[in-house]
DNA sequence: TTAGCTGCAAACGATTTGCAGCAGA
DNA sequence: TCTGCTGCAAATCGTTTGCAGCTAA
């Protein structure tokens, strides 16, 4: 269930000393169900609920959470940065055509050769951006 | 050899029916040596030989020589993308400190598995992109 | 000669910053 | 109360577009 992340995050930022505000917690609850969002994408949600919130707050909260280490930045390769809560590890597919999103999970004995292949060039990795991209079954038809 | 790849890339371009005019040249030559530049790094070069150009024409010919499938792009995550000659499938490890970079040469055994768990979710997988992050040697110390 | 190429100004979309007022704890 | 949160205006950054003049073939 995606219900139990929101309450850990918020627990984790009551802790951190952050206030609990209506948007703090809008915010939250609309990152914990379904696909990451952009920016826009989580300000059009929000000004359901909340109709005055300006795009700043909502950059500033992302950053905020991300600086808590409760949400994560993802990239689609288009300018637009998407954000998720945190949670197991994990990547995406993306559908090319109408921006559809899946998860991914990928074995650890899949990942850790390919982290020993970049390790050769001397570089010490301690992480990496990994997103697939193609078409959906509707898409594909 | 890069010049071979910058060479190739011309023939491809004078077959496409482009002109050869000098900003082509030096943009080919400029992406055929090291690392991805982005349009800002590769206007700078640019402009040690050619004064005048302009940061519209530098987007302009990456979108041609993109277009023409010599050049292709690859993000790291800040805002800006990046070009390079297209080669050999590869992928790079970004020094977070520094913004260095090497190639990393995956092998296919090991981007399959990968491929096939994201086919999974029910998408047909058409192109990934995978980018390593960590620490160089020299920024390790 | 004539597309294609180029420079310049201006527009654009995503994100950030400065500042003054508002509101959780 | 007091610091963190919020809204608004404006700035910044990467990228794109419209337009008129230039140039490779």
């Amino acid at each position: 269930m995606k219900k139990a992340r929101a309450r850990e995050a918020l627990t984790i930022l009551k802790r951190a000393g952050r206030r609990m505000t209506r948007v703090r917690r809008a915010t939250v609850a609309a990152l914990s169900s379904g696909r990451p969002l952009s920016a826009a994408e989580l300000l059009r949600r929000l000004a359901r609920a909340l109709p005055t919130v300006h795009k700043t707050t909502v950059y500033r909260e992302l950053s905020a959470l991300s600086g808590e280490g409760v949400v994560q930045e993802v990239r689609f390769g288009d300018g637009a940065a998407r954000y998720e809560l945190k949670g197991g590890h994990h990547h995406h597919v993306v559908c090319e055509r109408c921006g559809d999103v899946a998860d991914v999970e990928i074995p650890e004995s899949f990942e850790s050769p390919a982290r020993v292949s970049a390790g050769r060039s001397g570089f010490s990795v301690t992480r990496h951006a990994l997103e697939f991209f193609g078409l959906c079954r509707e898409c594909r038809a």
